[in-house]
DNA sequence: CATATATGTCAACATGGCTGACTTAAAATT
DNA sequence: AATTTTAAGTCAGCCATGTTGACATATATG
């Protein structure tokens, strides 16, 4: 695969062998993914900013919120980073009251985590932006467009466990 | 915005309410596109790390190798970072021997990036499970769900320099 | 000729990843 | 009851990649 010799990839948006017209179409789905992500972001890491947060804060906010009482082993499996990393974040949320720690009651080395009030009023302002976007894009591309959306965003997420948090009740079998 | 009244953002999964049914919606898009963000760098990354480039050297190399004597300020456009850590990133790739520099010729200010043989084959080499990854769900999800796929991500994107990219000859016009 | 533009460079700093080593408390196992 | 495993936290240091600010050079443009 390294060693195939290939055209720039740029040279052939209109060429006419099949392989690279596929090439071009998988490249223009990376770059769409860039750019998406790269202005999904822009406007919640300024306002995180003006806190002295970052995009890590942002996460945790998003996930405690999303999944009140959740165990940090969970938060770590989700976020896909060391548990040094998390702490600093952590510990910067629950000393400024965003983000509440109690210990679990069937398990009490869990600690489990939930948004303080002021934890909800910052996931609301900081992601309002993100919703918004969303919002817009979604009404745009229409409902089967969301629906394809979803299916292919679905389909580049690797793991089965991570899948299975998307399941809808009424969604179409397939 | 801020101070609304919501119960906890993953409560009501099944809720009557048309309002928390759209709140849930956003909020799983915006899972989506962490999860698949998140699964879709993991690879590059790795292999990046034998070479000790990261993801800042793919994104540089993956741009250059679109766009065939880029310049320098096209690329900083493109990537929204300071020319400082650009140049960090595109010295070491030059000095590699992965990326070409050549004074423009209309504007002798100009230098106009090309990645070089080695180049094209480290990009091809990094950015392979990426394109699998994107082959697969594409192929999994069928040609109308591509469709929306773009359509929705397009309209993430905010500026219409940046969608403009994306413009295709035969695309439906809506 | 004066000014604006494209690029590069030096220095210092912040964020958020990482590894490795070690601790504590509680649960699970033997 | 003793041992081992698990959940969580902590300290120390490293690295990649972003930032700001100041300044330099060559070239294009008015």
């Amino acid at each position: 695969m390294a060693d195939l010799k290939l055209p720039p990839h740029g040279a052939s948006k209109h060429g006419t062998n099949p392989l690279f017209l596929r090439d071009e179409e998988l490249r223009q789905a990376m770059e769409l993914l860039f750019f998406a992500y790269r202005d999904f972001t822009a406007e919640p890491d300024a306002i995180l900013a003006q806190y002295d947060f970052g995009r890590a804060h942002h996460r945790a906010l998003h996930f405690i919120g999303r999944h009140p009482e959740i165990t940090v082993s969970e938060l770590l499996r989700i976020l896909r980073i060391t548990k040094q990393s998390l702490n600093r974040v952590l510990g910067q949320l629950v000393a400024q009251g965003y983000v509440e720690q109690r210990q679990g009651t069937r398990d009490r080395r869990q600690r489990l985590l939930t948004l303080t009030g002021a934890g909800r009023t910052l996931e609301e302002q900081v992601s309002a932006d993100q919703r918004a976007r969303i919002a817009k894009a979604f009404r745009e591309a229409g409902a089967e467009s969301v629906e394809g959306f979803r299916k292919v965003l679905l389909g580049i997420i690797g793991g089965e466990e991570d899948r299975a948090r998307f399941d809808r009740p009424g969604a179409p079998r397939r």
